[in-house]
DNA sequence: ATGTAATGTGGAATCGATTTCATATTATGA
DNA sequence: TCATAATATGAAATCGATTCCACATTACAT
């Protein structure tokens, strides 16, 4: 209970300057080592963590910000984050914004100059308070799945990973719709629509304007928007979805509409989620390397803590991999409806 | 930058004794308030969280113990935690461990006196360790989604949540088969195994020992005990998960080998996560409160944290609401293949 | 009016560590 | 051998807040 660095160094017949070497790897004699290790022990003393943080300014912790908790893409990054840095000595400190802009500035704010010694924000929009708030933080950070100028970002090439997939359905669809989120997310609305689009005018396929829809990051979204889709353009034969969990939705509804998948309408999604392995038909999909993603913005946090703010800068921008499977059509090539193809 | 309570005293005209009361709701003259309020806006100033914690002893962290992050049903009752801490001043540091025992102690140690005013432990297995940690906890705890005994805890009611859906299924099944989970979670493993034994018993059905399975909290268990069960014992016509997540990878095995869902085999799982409204056929299984779960947790934390470890002690058991869906023959009463049914 | 309770304030002690400084001892190298 | 560097140690200052104590003022009840 009451103990302190004081009853240690007393104990061990040293001074509290010495204990403290002791735990910071500084110059003491292996005799005082010892004796110190001995005490330690024996009282099961734990340096008390506010007060080392008060004096030096190190908090082990860094701050993970993600926009929601139960998502398979973002439990993979967590996962390599975590990885990496439980064996740099860090503790995380993870702050879900529940896709609330407001949370996600609070969070930046709560951790500025306090609480934590490095930031990993998982972001999804960037207003210009967020890059006011970031302008102003005091410890570095690193930006992941956004690619945002002047930061350290890890980001996945969403342009490429949707125009792979575009191209590859341009070749058996002939109507298309987009099922994507809002063109505030850059990564997820604007650079995978602009992919869709390029992708297709590649294959002299057109994305008309009204067959674009706009979902929320939920499965019922999907669902409503491919309804109206449909609706609206009954001959749409073709739906690519800005991710899994929207194409998920939006397959419910072609199915409950009784359209055979991928015989009437071929259907596919991006991420590579386990739920695109459960629907029936399986959704041709991208992989996107979130764990890579997750353990590459960790270890330049730490280089970052490490070496300076501004002494290190990276971007780092990840591959992808599209995963054909039974949502879609079978093209004329031979063996394109394995489970997986590398296509990059 | 270097502003601190001495600072802001001095540009107020104040001692810092009234600032930090001013900042602690203490009694300070609506003058000398006003005073203070218009500094701290000029200068952004914020206390310092790490001398707060080293003179105070609140951290105003409370610590959210996890198995792991990409899951539903454990993203949920962390949405339910947080609503309620975050409305009470707290912030959640959330600790996943990925299933690994180890880290459940780690964490539980790393608390231990330090960091965290209370902890939120969703456990999934308790060892005597796991106890003796708990045992030397310097702060309040509840432990969710697990009883045990001597301390606050909330958890579901696994046996008739289980026992429930057994007896439904006794009545349209035959040959039964149960994909469970380690006997050492006594909650998902026990609990949900002793259900599903005496709800078939009532119902006049045998569950034999070699039809039981013990599958890892992931799909792919699923999948290999199913094919597994279903190679030893071919006449099997109902299998019962002991989660969704095992129940669906169990669905892909049976489709996979040809077995027409639910007419030669039946399936159904627990949770009513957002994976049984996507397979095809959608999961009969079992809705748990876990929002309500985790708000119940959270504010039982915050009364114990504000009245004394042990003025409160509660212990909540939370009902369960079955959920017929496609997965299962429909039985002879009216109307019982609705999305909801209330039997309990 | 007068003792008591509530309100208001500043000085100083305190929380428990790290870090600077001064200083002593031992090792190293030319 | 002697200057210099590396190792080793303790006293004291310091980090930035809260809280105890002493004391002053105001309000209230009798």
């Amino acid at each position: 209970m009451g103990m302190n660095i004081n009853e240690i160094a007393k104990l061990a017949g040293v001074s509290r300057a010495t204990v403290s070497r002791y735990l910071n790897q500084g110059y003491v004699s292996s005799e005082k080592k010892e004796r110190i290790r001995q005490v330690i022990e024996k009282t099961g003393y734990r340096p008390l963590s506010s007060a080392q943080t008060l004096r030096s300014k190190k908090t082990n912790f860094i701050g993970v910000i993600i926009p929601k908790i139960n998502s398979d893409s973002i439990g993979r990054m967590v996962s390599g984050i975590s990885s990496v840095l439980s064996r740099a000595g860090y503790q995380i400190l993870l702050a879900c914004t529940e896709n609330d802009e407001g949370q996600e500035l609070k969070f930046l704010t709560l951790f500025k100059e306090n609480h934590v010694d490095g930031i990993i924000l998982l972001g999804t929009i960037f207003t210009a308070e967020h890059k006011k708030a970031l302008k102003n933080l005091a410890v570095p950070v690193v930006i992941l799945s956004q690619y945002l100028n002047g930061y350290s970002c890890v980001y996945y090439d969403d342009y490429h990973a949707a125009r792979n997939l575009a191209e590859y359905l341009a070749k058996t669809g002939k109507q298309f719709g987009y099922l994507g989120v809002t063109q505030r997310d850059q990564a997820v609305g604007q650079e995978r629509l602009r992919g869709v689009k390029d992708g297709l005018l590649f294959g002299n396929r057109l994305l008309a304007q009204e067959n674009i829809r706009e979902c929320r990051f939920v499965m019922e979204s999907g669902y409503e928007q491919a309804r109206e889709l449909m609706e609206a353009s009954p001959d749409v034969d073709t739906i690519i979805c800005a991710t899994d969990t929207i194409a998920a939705g939006a397959l419910q509804y072609l199915k409950a509409a009784g359209k055979k998948v991928p015989g009437e309408v071929q259907i596919a999604g991006i991420g590579d989620s386990s739920l695109s392995r459960v629907t029936e038909p399986a959704l041709t999909t991208v992989h996107l390397y979130f764990e890579e993603a997750g353990t590459q913005a960790a270890q330049l946090l730490v280089e970052l803590i490490q070496k300076g703010a501004d002494a290190v800068r990276k971007e780092v921008k990840l591959d992808s991999r599209l995963i054909i499977q039974k949502s879609t059509r079978p093209g004329e090539e031979k063996g394109e409806d394995t489970d997986e193809s590398n296509v990059h």
